[in-house]
DNA sequence: GCCTTTTCCTACTGAACGAGTCGGAATTTT
DNA sequence: AAAATTCCGACTCGTTCAGTAGGAAAAGGC
């Protein structure tokens, strides 16, 4: 279990779909707009996204990206795995100790993972707008290139 | 927070002290022979373990290295800190939900390192000991190079 | 029917990092 | 003096991350 860049990259954009999306689809160039990232690697983040049935896209003008889903039906895990690179992480340890110690490190994984589905994009949604402080309400219109 | 392999090895080679080290300190390539692993590699990480003050060396023949303090007081968030190198892992997300998502992957950090501070080292050695089934009791000796 | 907008696909690149090796110097015991 | 050990700094090699690039295919609007 990892997380990189990636799939804190995803869960932003998907974010981003949430908030904006009603029913017409999203197209990438809207979301790396506000979100200040480029159309190229979303394109690729959302490439994985679909593949894991996540969203759905429309092709053509006026098409984009659509969540298959309800927010609150699409965890922050899931999110994470789609776009992760999921390498198989191999036991790292000598002759001894090998099962307590990968008992003991895929309960870490574990660990994660449940925090990751604890969250589910409606909730971060809802904090987002429930305005914690320090939750900026956002900006439609982000800087522009 | 990351946990590489290189974490693991010195959680293994820390086990493998506290097992194996009463008051004499146990060389590297003792370590080495029982787990494994590479002479080399051990020196890199027990640099890392010195370094931070869990363990202390004695240099010349029959020297090695031994643990500082006592093993319950060693956590295993400890010795990974010691040997990862912590880069500065950057905020990724756009402007939008900025500091929100920042919270909740520190967050996921968090809950990672209360899992790691949870185990120490006195914890683990005594699941090892306490003959859980599946914990093999260890062999003193591993195929010799 | 053409033009624009969009997703889709397939490479490619550059930098960083992880994993581990290597050679030798310094120190202490025997 | 010799052997065992830690110490130190460099170096290699492969993989992964992050991001770019160029164009092909689909759909809508005029």
């Amino acid at each position: 279990m990892n997380v990189t860049s990636r799939g804190r990259y995803a869960v932003t954009a998907l974010l981003d779909l949430s908030l904006h999306g009603c029913q017409q689809p999203v197209p990438l160039a809207d979301v790396a707009r506000r979100q200040g990232l480029s159309v190229k690697y979303l394109e690729q983040i959302f490439c994985g996204l679909k593949n894991r049935g996540l969203v759905e896209s429309v092709r053509g003008a006026s098409g984009g990206y659509r969540l298959c889903r309800a927010a609150d039906a699409i965890s922050v895990a899931e999110v994470v795995a789609a776009v992760e690179a999921q390498k198989i992480t191999q036991d790292a340890a000598g002759p001894v100790h090998q099962t307590l110690l990968s008992e003991f490190w895929s309960g870490l994984s574990e660990c994660m993972r449940n925090y990751l589905e604890d969250a589910t994009l409606a909730s971060l949604c809802e904090c987002a707008r429930g305005g914690q402080p320090g939750c900026a309400e956002q900006g439609d219109e982000a800087p522009r290139a």
